[in-house]
DNA sequence: TATCCGTGGCG
DNA sequence: TCGCCAAGGAT
């Protein structure tokens, strides 16, 4: 049962991947949360005072996506929807329309149809239990495990991109985690889990801040660590990565058309035709119409029409957000989900 | 399991 | 400048 008791001979040890002795692990866990103690960055979903909710609607946020530009969409969200009942009450259009530019904004849906079942199945409050928060639609391993630690204080182990590379380097003595979470490393996270809850919590805050801060992808504050002379990577002279990761291509992707459609289509208050959106108006004007059809912004339209994309894929482009919910077509024209 | 899904800042 | 990268999830 505990993971760490299990050695015979000798001093007790956490499973042969670590490989570290026990107060050896409970040294790592007094240095690495005494460290978030004193430099934890102040984000407002860390606060004893945000609700599970605003825990919830952060960690979905942050998927893919920097502090900083969550930040304010955060706060705004909370603001106008202070519960899930409050989101659920609203088109998820609605929801759409206020992620901004967060990008992947299926999230947003997501998000909208998780509030729905909060409210449906949950009584409008947040579950608490790892299994029942991973059945929410938008949440996944990492989530379920996020939110029943940092809005619930449960034991759980949490294992994100942070997580992966701080493992990977401190024990594992490489540059950058493996492309995909293997099951050692799972294996690895659950044996540093400090066993009482409080302390696990902390300890997962903590190694996620320190990824986030000092132990960065690109260039590491090493100078900043509080476990640098620990640190795997470091004593064999930081080796560079064992892979090259592959790049995400963009220009001419059908993301980068569909997010050009959802921009028009945000910023539009009617729906907006079919025509305008696959083929470019000859007078780039205002792209308004006289009797209340459409009035779009003049930026977005002229964005999505500056791609130069072929009719072929605007079409393409569309029929995917149609397909993902993420628009409605009407007689009149296309618009966010009402 | 590999691929798709946005966006913008930074080294 | 431009590729890399950011608290992933769904299929």
């Amino acid at each position: 049962m505990n993971p760490g008791s299990a050695a015979s001979a000798g001093p007790a040890r956490t499973p042969d991947t670590l490989g570290t002795p026990e107060p050896a692990l409970t040294d790592l866990h007094g240095r690495v949360t005494d460290w978030f103690t004193r430099s934890a960055r102040d984000l407002p979903w860390r606060d004893a005072r945000c609700s599970p909710w605003g825990v919830l609607v952060s960690e979905v946020m942050l998927q893919q996506t920097p502090v900083v530009r969550v930040l304010p969409v955060w706060h705004e969200w909370l603001d106008r929807w202070p519960s899930p009942a409050d989101l659920a009450a609203e088109p998820a259009g609605s929801a759409v329309r206020h992620w901004g530019r967060l990008g992947y904004p299926r999230r947003a849906l997501r998000l909208h149809a998780a509030a729905t079942a909060i409210l449906e199945r949950h009584d409008g409050k947040v579950p608490s239990t790892y299994d029942d928060l991973l059945a929410l639609p938008g949440v996944g391993t990492y989530t379920a495990a996020a939110v029943a630690a940092f809005a619930f204080g449960r034991r759980e182990t949490v294992v994100d991109t942070n997580i992966r590379r701080v493992h990977a380097r401190l024990f594992g003595g490489s540059a950058l985690p493996a492309p995909a979470l293997t099951a050692a490393e799972t294996k690895r996270a659950v044996a540093l889990l400090p066993r009482e809850d409080a302390l696990s919590v902390r300890w997962n805050a903590a190694v996620m801040e320190l990824g986030a801060v000092v132990c960065t992808a690109r260039a590491p504050q090493c100078d900043a660590c509080p476990v640098l002379d620990a640190c795997a990577w470091v004593a064999a002279g930081r080796p560079d990565p064992e892979y090259v990761p592959k790049g995400q291509a963009w220009a001419g992707t059908d993301r980068q058309v569909r997010g050009a459609i959802v921009a028009v289509l945000r910023h539009a208050d009617a729906p907006v035709p079919r025509s305008l959106l696959l083929n470019a108006p000859v007078d780039l004007g205002m792209g308004a119409s006289d009797d209340g059809v459409a009035v779009v912004l003049p930026g977005p339209l002229a964005a999505l029409h500056g791609l130069r994309a072929p009719t072929e894929q605007l079409e393409r482009a569309l029929e995917g957000l149609l397909s993902d919910g993420l628009a409605e077509e009407l007689d009149h024209g296309i618009r966010l989900p009402g």
